[in-house]
DNA sequence: CTCATTGTTAACCATTTGGTTAAGTTTAAG
DNA sequence: CTTAAACTTAACCAAATGGTTAACAATGAG
């Protein structure tokens, strides 16, 4: 939890991809193999297993080889950690902090958050 | 609410860029101009001008522009979105979801979890 | 009017991304 | 031993991405 934001960056990318949001909501349903993951998807296995070796490099995904079969499952962690990286800016508390520093800003300029020159008020 | 689908692709891919979740941070500090928003970053301003651009294509992101300068806000609710569409597999009820699941699929292979109807409440 | 400020658009470029097919590897089966 | 199955790796390709500089547009100030 310390350096997370490569982790972070690498999560966000992943999720960046609909084929691979598809796989993360699939293996929500339960573990599956790399076979049975790629059967839904108008693409070959090679690019199923592209997908599969990022979502795995973003720790979303954990890959268990039992002989020739990889038996796949999601790891939500870092789902957990997107979610929180979220979840700064979607509470109602930094939404109040928000408001606050604006009209922190308006009040006093140049005293809070970033060095606003003048600010005026919104036109009608 | 209805198609989000190309909204949270959208909202993923903007995220999915680490300048782009940086001027996302620095807006929830407060509204900024375009050349606020590029002063702390190594690179040219039309290169922020684009990120800037994606970031209110993809709704994060709103502009009001007052004569030539454009202030810049965030506006959270894609944020809520991709956050509402995480919890969908961070939640401890989906984690028993997904062990109750895989345990079904072992049992009777073929029925799908969600056909099943005795979950637990998510915890908060 | 003239000039600076604020920002976008255009044209271009290198790298990354997401896909392909073909070949290779490992394991299971006959 | 031979062959099939389950995946990965390699080599390649087109398109998208993220950046650049130069030119343009609109507004505010002198």
């Amino acid at each position: 939890m310390v350096n997370n934001e490569i982790e972070i960056d690498r999560t966000f990318s992943a999720l960046g991809d609909p084929t691979r949001r598809a796989i993360v909501q699939r293996l929500a349903m339960g573990e599956a193999t790399v076979t049975e993951i790629a059967q839904p998807f108008p693409m070959s296995l090679p690019a199923i297993s592209k997908h599969i070796r990022i979502l795995e490099d973003a720790g979303l995904l954990v890959r268990l080889k039992e002989g020739r079969i990889h038996r796949c499952q999601l790891s939500v962690e870092p789902l957990r950690e997107a979610k929180q990286w979220i979840e700064q800016y979607t509470t109602f508390w930094n939404a109040q902090l928000d408001s606050l520093g604006q009209y922190l800003q308006q009040a006093s300029p140049g005293l809070h958050p970033k060095e606003h020159t003048s600010w005026k008020k919104p036109l009608p």
